[in-house]
Parts: structure tokens; C-alpha cells; sequence
RNA sequence: GGGCCGUUAGCUCAGAUGGUAGAGCACCUGACUUUUAAUCAGGGUGUCGUGGGUUCGAGCCCCGCACGGCCCA
């Protein structure tokens, strides 16, 4: 990178190079703090006497911190200093100082400095650290967004996401919460009995969801490998082996289009329960929801994207094949075949094909004519059993299978089912997947993964799934109504 | 993939009808020992995203491209 032609970049570079000159290293080592901001100001304010001439009525303490403001007052200079857990003003006095007064001259907005003296209040009441000396830790030479505006190109926000936490600090309290949603769901599981676990990221067969796969290669092997789109099949695995409650919250990758939730690569929170069925989740998920809410919030509601939503248990519980039928009319019994279907969702103006699969189309009806009417927290339970290939199949309800997913603001947030167990029929739902797959073109259908097959003939427990995207449950409980904004690198397109 | 909008100083933005590129903050020079969006006096620091075109003349008009945002698929 070329700055020698900046000239807020040369300003601070000769400062830097003075510095320098003077023997002074800009970029020492280590330095030693008595306590944090936010530790220092508390204990000032709890043991505060009436006495704010006397500088010696509290210990010495020492800070450190970035530079956010220079306030120069000729033979006096106000400097506030920032670290993550507070901002204080320091102030500097020539009499004090001496003659390293004169080196405040070579400090900008954005640098690092230590500075060590006694907590006090200014004539205007401001909490103040009266600075007996300062040690430089870090010039910078690259100046800071300006803090009264802030930043707001996003692109920027984006693409150097340091800049926008230094310059807007509910960006530092979006991520903040995200870490305590991250947190809670730890918390959460592990109370209930539920172990973490690692599962591969690279993979020999994508399996797991409908998605199409990032596609990469293991030199020394020789073998093509795709980043996983689920963690389903491994999870699974996991309870053949014996754990009864296991979950992962893990990076996913699934190679569709980027928009306001959707990014490449996102966490997926997925969790299997042996001995409990769908029924059991639905439940497990409107608790953990909720809780995570008053934990963020401290109330259970949320206002996103101009809607209250309320996130108290019990969420509704509507059967799929019943919304489908009220919201487009279409009972999906009565066409049973790709094609029955297919005429009938074009007959009522959707934007398809000539000939599309039922799992297909039966997505793109919820998609269109349901999602966005469930703003409130709704279970959709029951789906077909064609676009199910790993639930177990409903006992009333033929064709259908004990699966829900969960929606709120519009979103889906989790998806779920009684896993299927029977090793035959899942054998059966996989080869089925794959001929739809031929016929169709359709890269996004499920895959069959004969080791998980394996697995599954050794017999499985009973077990209720999840899987939950972080994200869009981030975006929820933050209220921001882009995921770009709630997560910390969102994916950007390469600038040439 | 299609449509619309955006890209001007480090940041936030303004630049009717085409006619020497502007403001606030930041920055530089000076004053100021309790200021706090400090104040006062002076200073504009720019490849107007990029490549073409039209024109005597383009930040502005036309075409392509890049990146971003929103909507649609």
C-alpha cells in the first residue's frame, strides 16, 4: 500500500519519525496497567470523598488506552482515552509534565498511550485521570474515522470491520451479544445434558440438507472434497455410537446467492436428543429462544424490522399442509404427482418451470404464499415426506413426516425433525433422492452416504433433532435486519 | 440472472440548466493551565470508482466495466 503521496499520513509519520529521533520507541514491548477504565472510575466513584482539590485522596492508578480526543488548552490538554471496557479523560499540565509536555505534540487520534496519576473530578464534575506521566504504546500512522458522523459506508464497514467497531460503538455491542447468544446456547445445552462435539468440515460426500456444495481438493490424497452443508450425518453417527445428546455449533457452507440472510458460510447450531421426538424440541426451542432473549434484553420481546414480536413459549403450531392450504389455497393432497402440481402453482401465476419436483415446488408454495405471514413465532409442522429424506415418516399422517421448522419475523430459524431411524427406508428415501436428482438436475437434493447408511443398520435410538441458524437468531435478538450486520466478517466479493 | 439507486478530501456529505471542485469534522500553523462535538485566527490537503465517447469545455450527458446497497427471480 502507497501512502507516501497522503499527506494525513505523512503528518503523522514525521511525528512518528521524531519520535524515533528522540529515542523514543513508539511501539514498546509490554506495559503494565493498575486496572481497566471501567474498574478504575468505579472504584474512584465508590470511595469518592468531597475533596476534589486534594489529588492525593485516591491511590495512583495507571490506564491505558486508544486516543478517541485532543482537547489543547495551550499549556493543558485534555485526552480521552479509551479501552473496551470505558473512556476517560486524562489531563496533562505543563507544570506536571515538564518537559515531556512537549512530546503530547507528536500524539494523534487513533495512538495508544499508558498514562499513570490520580482519578479526579474537573470544575465541570467530569471524572478525570490528572496524568503525572504517559508512555506511547502504539503510533498510528493511518488517521481514524471521524468520530462525530461516525462510519457509515458500508462497504467499508464491511470489508475493514476494525474501523467500524472503533468508530461505532453499537457495532462493539451487536458482537458483544452475539458472544452472549453464543454463550447461552452453551449454557443452555450443557445444563440439559448435552455434550459439544467437532465433527469434519471436509468432506467426501456433501450430505445432509438440500444445497450445493463449495467444492475443493485434497492434494496428497488425490480426492476432490466439499466443504460440509450440514452436520447432520456425523452428528447422527454419533448417537449410533453411544452419546445420547450431542450438538455442534459450527461453520456451514452452502454455495447459493448472498442477500440480506443469506451468507456463504454461516453457524449452524444442530443438536440430536435420543429418546425424544419432535414434539420434545419444538418445546426445547421456544425455551432456549426466550431465554436467550431476556438474557440479551432482559424481556422476552423484540422489536425487529418495525413488528413486536413476542418470543414467550408456546409458540404457535400450525400443520403445514393446513397454512398451504389457507394462505394459496392449494390442498396439496389433491395433487399428489410433480406434474398435477406443477400445473396448478402455475395456474395461480408462480414463476416456474414446465416441469418442476414436488419437494421443489412444495418449498417455493411455503416460500412464497406462507413465510411471510409468520412474523409471530410459529412451528409449520408435518412436512411431505418427498422433501424429508432423513425424518421419520408421520404414523396418522401418510406421506408426511414428523418434521417442523420453526419461523419468526418471516425467517426461518430452525428446522427439525423425529429422525428417521429404519435403515431400510432410509436407504430407500436416499435412492429416491438421487434419482429426483438425475431426472431433475436438481444439485441441491440430498445425497446418499453409504457409511451413514452403515451406521444407521447398526441401529440408532429414537432421537429428535435441530438445526438452527445462529445468524438469523443473532439478527432476531440484536434487531438488525441484515445478516451482514450480525456477523463480524460477512462475505464480500474480491476487490481487484 | 433482471431492475433501480449509489461511488466527490481521511470521515460525513453538498455540488440547478455542462463553464476554474465546496462545507463540517479530521489535519497543518499560531493563541490559550479544568476543556469536553473546547474556543479563536489563518491554511483546502482531490486520479470526482474505472475505461471509452459526445462537446470548444464533462463531477454532471451517452456507452461499457468494477464494487456496494435495495427490490425482483
Amino acid at each position: 500500500m502507497q501512502y507516501h503521496d497522503n499527506s494525513l499520513i505523512n503528518s503523522r509519520l514525521i511525528k512518528l519519525n521524531k519520535l524515533l529521533e528522540l529515542g523514543i520507541d513508539p511501539y514498546p514491548a509490554r506495559f503494565k496497567r493498575s486496572s481497566d477504565i471501567y474498574t478504575a472510575i468505579d472504584k474512584f466513584s465508590s470511595n469518592e470523598i468531597d475533596d476534589s482539590e486534594n489529588l492525593n485522596n485516591t491511590d495512583k492508578v495507571t490506564l491505558a488506552g486508544r486516543i478517541m480526543a485532543i482537547r489543547s488548552m495551550g499549556k493543558a490538554k485534555f485526552i480521552d482515552i479509551r479501552d473496551f471496557s470505558e473512556t476517560i479523560q486524562v489531563l496533562f499540565r505543563a507544570n506536571v509534565l515538564e518537559e515531556t509536555f512537549g512530546l503530547l505534540e507528536h500524539l494523534d487520534i487513533g495512538d495508544f498511550i499508558g498514562a499513570t496519576g490520580h482519578i479526579m473530578r474537573t470544575r465541570t464534575g467530569q471524572i478525570t485521570l490528572h496524568g503525572d506521566e504517559f508512555t506511547i504504546l502504539c503510533k498510528g500512522i493511518r488517521p481514524l474515522p471521524e468520530k462525530f458522523h461516525g462510519l457509515k459506508d458500508t462497504e467499508t464497514r464491511y470489508r475493514q470491520r476494525y474501523l467500524d467497531l472503533i468508530a461505532n460503538e453499537d457495532v462493539i455491542k451487536t458482537f458483544t451479544n452475539r458472544s452472549k447468544i453464543l454463550n447461552g446456547i452453551r449454557e443452555f445445552l450443557n445444563g440439559r445434558g448435552f455434550m459439544e462435539v467437532e465433527t469434519p468440515v471436509l468432506v467426501a460426500t456433501p450430505a445432509g440438507a438440500h444445497a450445493k456444495p463449495f467444492v475443493t481438493f485434497h492434494n496428497s490424497l488425490d480426492e476432490t472434497l466439499y466443504l460440509r452443508i450440514a452436520t447432520e450425518l456425523y452428528l447422527k453417527r454419533l448417537i449410533v455410537g453411544g452419546f445420547d445428546k450431542v450438538y455442534e455449533i459450527g461453520r456451514v457452507f452452502r454455495n447459493e446467492g448472498i442477500d440480506q440472510d443469506h451468507n456463504p458460510e454461516f453457524t449452524l447450531l444442530e443438536s440430536y436428543e435420543s429418546y425424544a421426538d419432535y414434539n420434545d424440541v419444538m418445546n426445547m426451542v421456544e425455551s432456549l429462544v426466550s431465554e436467550l432473549a431476556i438474557k440479551i434484553n432482559g424481556k422476552a420481546t423484540i422489536n425487529w424490522d418495525g413488528h413486536d414480536i413476542d418470543l414467550t413459549p408456546p409458540w404457535k403450531r400450525l400443520s403445514l399442509k393446513e397454512e398451504i392450504l389457507n394462505r394459496s389455497g392449494i390442498d396439496l393432497d389433491d395433487y399428489p404427482d410433480d406434474l398435477s402440481l406443477t400445473n396448478k402453482a402455475k395456474s395461480l401465476g408462480m414463476d416456474i418451470g414446465d416441469l418442476e419436483n414436488r419437494g421443489r415446488l412444495i418449498d417455493k408454495i411455503l416460500s412464497q404464499y406462507v413465510e411471510p405471514n409468520l412474523i409471530q413465532p410459529t412451528f409449520i409442522i408435518d412436512y411431505p415426506e418427498i422433501m424429508s429424506p432423513l425424518a421419520k415418516s408421520h404414523p396418522q399422517k401418510v406421506g408426511y413426516v414428523e418434521r417442523f421448522e420453526a419461523f419468526i419475523a418471516g425467517m426461518e430459524i430452525a428446522n427439525s425433525y423425529s429422525e428417521l431411524n429404519d435403515p431400510v427406508i432410509q436407504r430407500k428415501r436416499f435412492e429416491e433422492q438421487e434419482e429426483i436428482r438425475e431426472m431433475y438436475g436438481d444439485e441441491e437434493l440430498d445425497r446418499l452416504d453409504e457409511d451413514f447408511l452403515v451406521a444407521m443398520e447398526l441401529g440408532m435410538p429414537p432421537t429428535g433433532g435441530l438445526g438452527m441458524g445462529i445468524d438469523r437468531l443473532v439478527m432476531l435478538l440484536v434487531e438488525q435486519v441484515s445478516i451482514r450486520d450480525a456477523i463480524i466478517f460477512p462475505h464480500m466479493r474480491s476487490q481487484k
